[in-house]
DNA sequence: CATGAATGAGTATTCATTCAT
DNA sequence: TATGAATGAATACTCATTCAT
């Protein structure tokens, strides 16, 4: 039917005694990514991880909580890194921009994977957590707003359609993870100097 | 919706997509479009059209093929629309990149739906759909990286990293479904405009 | 561990197409008896009743549906049973508790199985039928209770107890289902008149 | 509670029953007369105990034999209480009945928990202690029948189907803790006067 | 064209139990 | 004494699919 190969067996010696739970989440990241939310089956993530399916049951009390711990690490890995480089700079907005844009595309690159099932699977989440992840995507959303509002009011950026610059920058950072190969493309730190350049085009700077 | 008597190989009687097919289509869209491939049951997808579950398995040999029929009629869509609008344009590549945009926007707005589905499910096509919708991909790439690449050669673009810009383009003309309200916002020739904007702007146009 | 020894092939000839939901009624009724609500797994009455799991559940929504389903009939069948007999008779208290303890005797043998069943397993239902069940209950528990306190307020019991009393008959008759066997025991008409002699004494007829 | 060291047995270290074989005792009293034998899980026992899953199976081979310990004590309570009661009256049929239904109504009361247990999950029991259990079951049986057909045959008692009238006294009695409420209802003492009544009444005494 | 009845493989989850410390 | 980590078999239930009519 469907594409995927299937191919189950772990690779690795067998998990040490009390290292269960890091297995797992390493597992359950690449099985997620792989086949989406629905598409994972709770067994191959434990087999994966090397472990019976009752040690999973162990330590996640759930499929759903296993999933929500994931998304929940990694954006909460965003709102730190973006709040670390708007701490960092100035109050010029192309400035500001410029380390919004830094800290977006070297989160896509670093969480990848993540990034990947976010994207795709964040209609999975139960409605607590759905709740939350919206909440802080709308907060990021806001961090560029406010920075290219700013810019275009005081004159520093010449942008009629601030809300669709907006979009546009985001939409092409958040589009890195579906095509950047950490091995064969551009270091990170190029990476993010082409995507400055980008934006601050969008936005007239 | 679709009319097309869509020749997707498959046993059992010809499908000559009528009457309870469509209803099918449509609701075989909507489902899908909500939970993803995996998380779309046919059961309901039947249910929701109004029929038994073996109407739908007189229409659809398969889930898959009820899904990748879906996924090529409006990929089809697509190439169909690119090609006329550049068919009817010179040799310009500013001209040629504003109508391949207008195409673009046009088409996911269109098609928003259809465009979500492609977004997120893509990988559960089997191998011989998946690698047809690849290619169509792929060309679509082409022809945007041709522009660019042409524009840029022949001074018309400042543009030192063409394949970033390329992507930054498709990545924000893609993101349109994600957010787009038909009912309340803008409508879509003044859309389409926008983003031509942004496209030149990260061209150098 | 257990008792039961899982003797779990079925008899008899396959079951033909179509009549998959009596043969199912009568399984379930029988291991549902045999291991209680808990104890039954719908495997096993699936495949006492010659089918697969999957067809049990195109009969009956869920294992709770199917149990809840086996009481109501039970209990329906109950009250009818006790109206039948009560407006085929007059207004002496004797010749009214005769008839409703008649009624009771002869509903625990015809319904025996059921009755260990609901004895044992009614706190299993859900809710919902929980409270339809614990009404009807509770109604023929005031058929005998209305009945008694007539015949002693009349004179025509000598009973200062009359809660006390309806219990020892209703608990007297309930046990019936534990220890009778159809086979061996005294036939129903004269079991109910030797009951109908307890029950008059325990009043004080 | 339980004080006896209880030889039932199995391997692994000896069950000294004091501090924390208590509190599991009480906790599993209180949930297998919940949930039924089958419902009860091992795991909400400990927890209730306050105790982790491995610290019961300290004090406790199995789920098993938690279950046949609690099942054993109660039983043997009611077999000494019958025998004191018996051994400190005469030789009159009326006056042993009377002795025997107090005992028994007083257990009933005493030991409500463990006689709902018993009544409905007896059959869960594994063979060795169920044979035991039937076997004092059928001693009571007894003391109360060789009662009734003494009384029957020297005339004190005007009894035609000592065997029914034994079933219906011991159902009455076996029925209490259905609806005995220690706290609203009458005190034990009287509540053993009235069953004393309606149990000579049913003999004919 | 359409349905009701059935299936076998798969789903997430819980069970009683054990082991190493 | 007690625990945290693990297991294999079972649980109720859903899946896409088929078949006889």
């Amino acid at each position: 039917m469907t594409t995927a190969p299937e191919s189950s067996s772990h690779t690795g010696p067998a998990i040490p005694r009390g290292q269960g739970g890091d297995a797992l989440s390493v597992a359950a990241r690449e099985i997620f990514a792989e086949r989406g939310y629905h598409g994972a089956s709770i067994r191959d993530i434990a087999k994966r991880a090397g472990l019976s399916l009752s040690a999973l049951y162990y330590w996640h009390s759930s499929k759903q909580e296993l999933f929500a711990g994931l998304m929940e690490d990694s954006v909460n890995d965003y709102v730190r890194t973006c709040d670390a480089a708007l701490h960092a700079c100035g109050d010029d907005p192309a400035e500001r921009l410029r380390a919004l844009v830094r800290a977006t595309v070297d989160y896509r690159v670093r969480r990848r994977v993540e990034s990947t099932i976010a994207a795709r699977d964040a209609r999975n989440l139960d409605p607590v957590h759905a709740q939350r992840l919206a909440e802080l995507r709308e907060s990021a959303t806001r961090l560029f707003q406010d920075i290219i509002d700013d810019g275009a009011r005081c004159g520093r950026f010449r942008c009629e359609h601030p809300a669709e610059a907006r979009r546009a920058i985001q939409a092409a950072c958040n589009a890195i993870p579906q095509w950047y190969d950490p091995e064969g493309d551009t270091d990170p730190a190029e990476l993010a100097d082409r995507y400055v350049t980008i934006a601050l085009r969008i936005v007239g700077a």
